[in-house]
DNA sequence: AAAAATCATTTGTCAGACATTTAAAAGTCT
DNA sequence: AGACTTTTAAATGTCTGACAAATGATTTTT
């Protein structure tokens, strides 16, 4: 692990680099403890801020953690689909704010990929999936309820719905497209008769999901994006007009 | 934008989170500066190393930037597709090399989602994206080439396929799925009868994408999902008789 | 043997200094 | 006046040395 000094790029990030390069190529394995920080700074020359500032680079990616006391130090840490849900989460959320992607765009990204998992999720939900989605459903229907609790309930259900696939990676993957949708959802109103026809169409893709009937869950996520998609082309329009 | 002093988090963890939360909430909007770091030590009464330590952990997200000089600063990025992507590949990446993901769920996962995108792609893939297709399939039949070589030209291959659907975020999406499965496909060695086949399939597939014909695309990948994990399955079964 | 005190190691934080980069401001020449 | 050069000020990047706090290991005491 060497690090050039006369690089434009930063010391800090150069050592990030070096060291995250050694544990993609398995140089350190899972839960191995680096150097003290002050036998990194004198490994590669540098002092012991910046080595600082590049394990928190490290740390911000959650490819390290610290801990403090005699024998404590910086360790290898075990990427967690967990840490990597929430990254997966925050990234996605800023890249659709930033970028002005439009809803039509991350609509139909989200519905294909869920797509690619109802025929998994009918085949292998678990009783408890099943019934997460149900208990979202009924509380969907509740009077009073918030557009934002409604929409909150809507991941859920979804959420559901592809862990049902039983497949790590894919919650992973769809993580990021269901959850990123939300602030997008929230800027729509959901009037009675919105929320009754989303209910019903979730009520029959959750049949479609107990049934074992992956082609009608397929369909009923298409119907429930053109629902979508149409539900905010009008509150768009209607914002358009208005102002 | 306060910080807890007596918290059991770090302060740099705890800045960095402010200002992210800024970020996301839209407080702070893109290209906008922050203040300088000794601003920020002021504000939140800590030394300038600290700040600088939170200030890192952003930049190792694509956060921030942050340029010297007179008129310098950090400033809020704008979360480039690019910067998604990259950071998407090593996260997906690692996730699998670490969590003993076995070899069929992540192509299980990568399979689903390619065919998710299929249809899409048969109906508007540039002539450009399929000349590439067809360009790798060329690639992939020219004798001597390694291993490493075809899988990375069947990474590319399926890029295209992806990239056809002329969405971002199904692209942002896949990326990782794809090519996070490279180190476990650089594992099997192809022969000339393996590669044979894959090819063929893959022309079966690009044939179905010129044709705009998503279904017979979806078939193809259902096919090439199955070959690939018989092959798979093949590798590991030797693998584990002769040890 | 158990409990308490001490110790050594390591990360977390701080203060202050200097180097480097960069754009703007001031100065100089034609 | 305009073009070029020099100076200056502001900001990040890096270094040094110090102390605080946490924590496991060791030693001492009871």
């Amino acid at each position: 692990m060497k690090i050039d000094p006369n690089s434009t790029a930063d010391l800090s990030a150069q050592i990030a680099g070096a060291i995250r390069d050694a544990i993609i190529s398995g140089d350190l394995i899972v839960d191995e403890r680096l150097p003290s920080e002050a036998e990194l700074a004198e490994q590669f020359q540098v002092s012991r801020a910046t080595v600082r500032e590049g394990l928190k680079r490290l740390a911000a990616q959650s490819l390290i953690r610290t801990q403090r006391g005699a024998t404590g130090g910086a360790f290898v840490n075990r990427l967690s689909f967990e840490d990597a849900y929430s990254q997966q989460i925050t990234t996605s959320t800023l890249l659709l704010s930033m970028n002005a992607v439009s809803f039509d765009t991350a609509c139909e990204a989200r519905y294909a990929l869920e797509r690619a998992c109802a025929p998994l999720s009918a085949a292998r939900r678990s009783a408890d999936q099943l019934a997460t989605m149900r208990a979202e459903i009924f509380r969907q229907g509740q009077p009073g309820l918030t557009d934002e609790a409604f929409c909150a309930s809507d991941v859920a259900f979804h959420r559901a719905l592809v862990d049902g696939a039983h497949n790590p990676v894919l919650s992973y993957q769809l993580a990021g497209s269901v959850e990123a949708m939300q602030p997008l959802m929230n800027m729509i109103t959901f009037t009675a008769r919105d929320r009754a026809t989303i209910l019903a169409l979730h009520a029959r893709i959750a049949d479609a999901i107990e049934a074992g009937a992956g082609e009608d869950a397929v369909t009923g996520l298409t119907a429930l994006e053109e629902e979508t998609r149409k539900l905010a082309a009008d509150v768009f329009a209607r914002r358009a007009t208005k102002r």
